[in-house]
Order: C-alpha cells, then sequence, then structure tokens
RNA sequence: GCGCCCGUAGCUCAGUUGGAUAGAGCAGCGGAUUUCUAAUCCGCAGGUCGGGGGUUCGAAUCCCUCCGGGCGUGCCA
C-alpha cells in the first residue's frame, strides 16, 4: 500500500516540528510568509480525524479571495509528507487531515526508545534564561503565598534547560528592607538570649510578629477615631443617596453599590483595627510591651535607616542575621528537592543605587517630580519611582540595577519574573524603563499567576486569618499522604489472600514525603498560572483523577511489572528497534510517547508547565488503557513481550523525566 | 474616577495566533476484579461558554455594551 519507502529519520525526530517544515515548503509556493501558516498544523483535536490536522487553508483562503477547499487541495498537492503519513484528506471547509504511516511512527518510537534525551532536540540558537523566583523576604517565614512563585519558576528553570537552554535560576531575597529595622529592634529590646541560641530563625521571627504586632497596635489606636468618622461619614453618604430622587434607577443603584461598598469597607477596617487592639489588650505581657514602646514603628523605621546608613551596630547584626535566614531557607527548598544557581537579594545592588539614579538622571530618563525623582512611561498615570523624597531608593531603583548586571554579567537573552499577577503595573513600567535605559534586545517577561484561594472564596489563610506557613504546609500534606500509603500497603495481598505488605516504616514515611509535596507541587503546576485556583487537601492527594499521585502510581506499576517479571530494564534496551506497533493502543501510547518534545516545547512557548502536566496525564490515562488491553509479561509470544516492555519502559521513562522537570519525584513501590 | 484581570457542566478547572459536534477531573448513576499493584479501567448523564449586540465562511476566543466578581491605583516591596 505504501509504496513509498520510509525516509531515513534524523537521530532526534520532532513529529510536529517535521510537519510544520513540510508544510512550509508546500505553502512556499502560495505565500511569502509560510511561517504562521505552516505552525496551524497541530495534534487533531479528535483521534477520528487522524493524528494531526493543518487549519491553514481557511486563512490563507482568505487573504487570496479564492475558495478554502481548492487552496487546501493546492497545498496537498505540494505537499511531500508521503514518507511519513499516508495519504491527507480534506474535511469540511478545508481542514487537512493527516495519519502518520504504522511504520514510520513505529520508526520514531523506536528512536525516542533509543535516546537519553527522549527525542528532545537541542536548538539552535540556545537562549540564555535568567529567572527570577521565590524571592521570600529573608527575615519572615516563608508562607503559602511564596509557594506559587517557586514551584512554577523551578519548573521553568528545568524545562527550559531540558530544552537545552542556558538558565541561571536567581533568588531576589528581600534582605535589606524594613523588616530588618524591626527585627533590629526586637532583638535590642525583646530578644530572648537562650532561645537565640536554640534557633536563631525562630526566634528572629518571633520578634518580627511581635514587633509587628505591637507597631500596628499603636497604628490602630491612632487610626481608631478618624477610621470610626470615616465609616459615619460614609453612611451618612449612604443614608442621603438612599433618599435622592434625582437619578434614574439605574443611576441611583450603581451610586448605592459603590456607596454600600464603601461603608462595608470602612466596617471591616475597623473592625480589623479593633481585633488588633483587642488582641494585645487581653494579654497582660504583649500590653505591657505596647505600653513601654508606644513609638514602636517610628523607632524600627530608624534602624532601618541607620542600617542603610552604615551604621556598626545594625551592620553587624544584619550580617549575623542574614546567613541564618537563608539556612533556613535552604532548608526548606531542600525539602523542596531544588536549588538556586545564585541568590543576590536586594543588599547586594545597594551599593550601586546611587549611581543608577544618576545615571537615568543624567541621561534624562528620570526627572525630578514633588521632590522625588521619577521615569515616566507614556500611558501610564503613575512613574516609576527612583528616589524619594526623604532620599531612599525603592525597589524600582533595584530592579533596573539588577537588571543591569543581569545584561552585563549574566548575559542574558531573557529575564522571566515569577511574580504574582498583582504586580504587573510595576513591571510594564520596570520593562519600559529598562527600554528607554538602553536594554532594548531584551525579552522581559512577567510570568505572573493568580492568588492561591480557600475553599471559602477568599485567599488562602488560617482560621485565624493568619497566612499559611510553608513548612506547616508541606508537614500536613506529608501527613495525609503518610495515612494514605499506609491504607494502602496495609491492603496488599498476596497469592493466599493474606496481608503483604511490601514497605517498612522508612520506606512508607520515604513515598509519603514524595506523594505529599508531589501533589502540592502538581496541584499547582496544572492550573493555567493566570488563574487563581482554590486550594483543596482532598483534590490535591486525591488517588485518582488528574493528580501527581495517579502518575506516581502510574510510573510505580511500571516498576512492578519488571520486578514481577524479573526484567533487567538495562539489557532490554540493549534489543533496538524491538517495538512492533498492532493493538490500537499501543500504537495511541506510542504517538503520545513521540510527542514529549512538544508537550516541552508547548511549555516554553508562553511559559505555562500546565502544558505539562496535562501531557503527563494524558501519558498515564493512555498508558492505563494499555495496560488494560494488552498483556505485557503474558503476551502471546516473545517478540511481543519484548515490543511490549520496552513501550512500558519508555513510558516509565517519560512519566519519570516529565515528573522530574516539574520537580516532582517518583517512587519505585508505592 | 482611571487601569488590569476574571465569569465555561452541581464543584474544581482545561481550552494554544478565531476552526469541525466546547473538553477533563471530582461528585452522581451503571458496569468490569480467579488483579502482569483496583491508588485501576469501561460506559451513561450533565453546558444559552454571565446577558445583549457586532465583525465573518466560522466566535468561549476579536470589537462594543450591560450585569456580576477580584485586584491595582505616586513616594511599602
Amino acid at each position: 500500500m505504501h509504496s513509498h519507502p520510509v525516509r531515513r529519520i534524523h537521530r532526534r525526530m520532532n513529529i510536529l516540528a517535521e510537519l510544520r517544515r513540510r508544510f512550509a515548503a508546500a505553502l512556499s509556493t502560495l505565500t511569502p510568509d509560510p511561517r504562521p501558516f505552516a505552525d496551524m498544523v497541530r495534534p487533531a483535536q479528535d483521534t477520528k480525524f487522524g493524528d494531526f490536522q493543518a487549519n491553514c487553508a481557511m486563512p490563507l483562503a482568505k487573504q487570496l479571495g479564492r475558495p478554502p477547499r481548492d487552496i487546501a487541495q493546492q497545498i496537498i498537492a505540494a505537499l511531500d509528507v508521503a514518507d511519513l503519513c499516508s495519504a491527507p484528506d480534506v474535511a469540511g471547509p478545508g481542514f487537512i487531515n493527516l495519519k502518520l504511516r504504522d511504520d514510520w511512527l513505529q520508526s520514531a518510537v523506536n528512536q525516542s526508545a533509543a535516546d537519553d534525551r527522549l527525542g528532545v532536540q537541542t536548538p539552535a540558537a540556545p537562549r540564555r534564561y535568567v529567572i527570577d523566583f521565590s524571592s521570600p523576604n529573608v527575615a519572615k517565614p516563608m508562607h503559602v503565598g511564596h509557594l506559587r512563585s517557586t514551584v512554577i519558576g523551578d519548573a521553568l528553570c528545568r524545562i527550559l534547560r531540558a530544552l537545552g537552554h542556558s538558565v541561571v535560576s536567581d533568588n531576589h531575597i528581600g534582605d535589606w528592607g524594613t523588616q530588618f529595622g524591626m527585627i533590629i529592634y526586637g532583638y535590642k529590646h525583646f530578644a530572648d538570649r537562650s532561645a537565640y541560641e536554640r534557633n536563631a530563625v525562630g526566634e528572629l521571627a518571633r520578634l518580627y510578629r511581635l514587633v509587628n504586632t505591637l507597631s500596628e497596635y499603636h497604628d490602630a489606636r491612632a487610626a481608631l477615631a478618624q477610621l470610626e468618622a470615616t465609616l459615619a461619614a460614609r453612611q451618612q453618604l449612604l443614608t442621603a443617596g438612599e433618599a435622592r430622587t434625582d437619578l434614574d434607577a439605574k443611576e441611583l443603584k450603581k451610586l448605592l453599590k459603590k456607596l454600600r461598598a464603601d461603608v462595608t469597607a470602612s466596617e471591616e477596617e475597623l473592625a480589623s483595627a479593633r481585633k488588633k487592639i483587642a488582641a494585645v489588650d487581653a494579654d497582660a505581657d504583649l500590653k505591657s510591651s505596647a505600653d513601654a514602646h508606644p513609638h514602636i514603628a517610628r523607632l524600627a523605621r530608624n534602624e532601618t535607616a541607620r542600617l542603610h546608613a552604615g551604621d556598626p551596630e545594625n551592620l553587624r547584626l544584619w550580617q549575623e542575621f542574614v546567613p541564618q535566614c537563608i539556612a533556613a531557607l535552604e532548608s526548606i527548598y531542600q525539602r523542596l528537592d531544588m536549588s538556586f544557581d545564585v541568590t543576590l537579594g536586594e543588599s547586594y545592588y545597594q551599593p550601586q543605587l546611587a549611581g543608577v539614579a544618576e545615571n537615568l538622571k543624567s541621561a534624562g530618563i528620570a526627572t525630578d517630580s514633588d521632590g522625588a525623582l521619577c521615569v515616566f512611561v507614556e500611558g501610564n498615570n503613575a512613574p516609576l519611582i527612583i528616589r524619594k523624597t526623604d532620599g531612599a531608593f525603592t525597589y524600582g531603583t533595584t530592579d533596573l540595577a539588577t537588571i543591569a548586571y543581569r545584561e552585563q554579567e549574566l548575559h542574558a537573552d531573557a529575564i522571566l519574573y515569577v511574580v504574582d499577577a498583582r504586580q504587573s503595573e510595576h513591571f510594564d513600567l520596570l520593562f519600559a524603563a529598562a527600554r528607554k535605559w538602553g536594554y532594548t534586545q531584551t525579552e522581559f517577561k512577567h510570568v505572573s499567576f493568580g492568588t492561591v484561594m480557600g475553599e471559602d472564596g477568599r485567599p488562602f489563610k488560617t482560621r485565624a486569618g493568619d497566612n499559611v506557613g510553608l513548612e506547616s504546609l508541606l508537614d500536613e500534606a506529608v501527613a495525609a499522604a503518610r495515612r494514605i500509603v499506609d491504607d494502602n500497603d496495609d491492603a496488599k495481598r498476596d497469592d493466599q489472600d493474606q496481608p503483604a505488605p511490601e514497605l517498612d516504616d522508612a520506606a512508607r514515611q520515604a513515598v509519603a514525603e514524595i506523594v505529599g509535596i508531589g501533589g502540592i507541587k502538581y496541584a499547582d503546576l496544572h492550573h493555567n498560572r493566570e488563574s487563581d485556583y482554590v486550594f483543596s487537601w482532598d483534590k490535591m492527594l486525591a488517588k485518582s483523577g488528574d493528580t501527581a499521585t495517579y502518575m506516581q502510581y502510574a510510573y510505580a506499576r511500571i516498576g512492578g511489572i519488571f520486578r514481577r517479571g524479573g526484567v533487567d530494564r538495562a539489557a532490554l534496551r540493549q534489543q533496538a528497534d524491538a517495538i512492533r506497533l498492532t493493538a490500537p493502543a499501543e500504537r495511541a501510547l506510542a504517538l503520545q510517547l513521540c510527542r514529549f518534545p512538544d508537550a516541552l516545547a508547548g511549555v516554553a512557548e508562553d511559559y505555562r508547565p500546565n502544558q505539562l502536566t496535562q501531557y503527563l496525564f494524558e501519558t498515564a490515562n493512555l498508558l492505563s488503557t494499555f495496560y488494560e488491553q494488552c498483556p505485557v509479561l503474558k503476551a502471546d509470544d516473545e517478540a511481543t513481550r519484548t515490543s511490549r516492555l520496552l513501550l512500558v519502559d519508555l513510558t516509565g521513562r517519560i512519566i519519570e523525566r516529565g515528573l522530574s522537570l516539574l520537580g516532582i519525584r517518583v517512587a519505585e513501590k508505592m
């Protein structure tokens, strides 16, 4: 049937890229710029249409003013794909449907199996990425708010590296800000020496919370009268608004809605202030500390100013605190199984800020406005503030200094900022200012993400309203995973239906760590990063569905096949070209495995790790279907057994690699 | 006031520059187990893609408008 011989394929084959190349060649007779049209080749949305589809005939027809089906026919006539596809056909308004030849697909999947990179080609022009993520304030314990940046940023680093790019991960920690004044003040007045010696970071965190509580207490008390007055005024406005008769119903409704929102906001502010006051008043120790330190907020700010001015005592304390704080962060990163290439925080750039400001000013990019030095960007109301009226520099200044460093020292082609979506205006300003400053060749990208919500639909907090600490979050996930691991292992039975657990306590705990932390990461990564998502313990560790657990289990099942069959996987892999595709489930799985490079490329396109989670979930599903339909160890003949073992082995490698690129580990037994 | 984002099945979410009958998971219902690990698989049901208008061969996607929600708005980072 296929008279055309299978063309010698390259050592690594990306099917989609190859098809696009073939289409680009065919399209060059129809349009001077075929690339965007060639890129309209994509996986078929429904398997009944084949394996791939090209949607380019319709838009091209519009451009050329001719019937789309004619264009589709013309493309097919010029298209040279006989070695990889059966004859393409035109469907509907002008879709071109493509089905890969079985012999070609078989050859491609054997190539992938023989490749350590699992088919991923190295790029013709590798880029250098600097990825800025996690970036906690070192003086405060990490909380759930840092999770998304950390997890998404780490996954992007791994994936871009796997694609062959050069990546520098940079933890731009907050180690020079106002929090340090608070810690220094706390240390000078409230430190518990023995607690500090036992656990320095824990004590510093306590001091931070204490100073923060006390200063908020005084702020709240000072603001109370004003808050009450504002509330009363707003209530009065609302009453007056309700009585108005000069507006039509729609205008009135809109006005009242706004007035009610104002009243509610005032009520909430007031309630929050009263709560802060009551919390201190109710605690005799706190109350006496508060009374003894009425100007704590200002004095803490003074400590910050003194630090920045080079005060020897404060500088000494800062130098003592920072390394310990960083060490504490390291232990969390270690538990998350990740690390940074560089950790250059705000303090690193501090000596350069005056120069940056001068430079911007003398170049006419920054101008004086109300006593502050500002960069104004067309289309934005607020400027990027470089130097405040009081002479202090801002994070905008630091960010510009950081860009200069990343350009000059790290030679970045692209700088990615994995930061909360709420800071998008800051990044608009920052990137515009950087371009004015001369950095026009760099890709600047705010890889923004949404908020983690609780099941009540509000930002994820503890019942008391505090941020959820990251460590306790991890602990809780691991504990929940441990219960699942215990239940599952306890339920295992041998051939005589007797209990036959496989895992001892240490092994169970190791699996729980892998499952629990993998579950947290996956829950985050599998959502589109831009959307807010609702955090749910139940869904995160569910045994079935689109979860890390499901894929980790698929991997463990694969390991089980080889153990039970006594198959040496390394030896198995020596059998080149032994995969034979006969059953439909084998073909579907093989095609999916050949798409692994596409999945990674899909992530890189717009820095969306959920493209990879989706791919892995589909892969695990296809494996389950295959496994259900095709006996492996009990295959009818030796060649089929070997073929299926190789297919299963490759699937396991891809699941393992894919999860590891998301920062998620696997266990051989679960 | 100005600006940005969001609204898709009961719930949680996908949906690539506009493409074929809008897809998953969970929950629900019905099946499959002498298990190559059931932490599984197969099937069924479930939607006016917030409402309305427009652009065109074609709109969840682009434009306008209204409704509902979130966030940000000059000297915190």
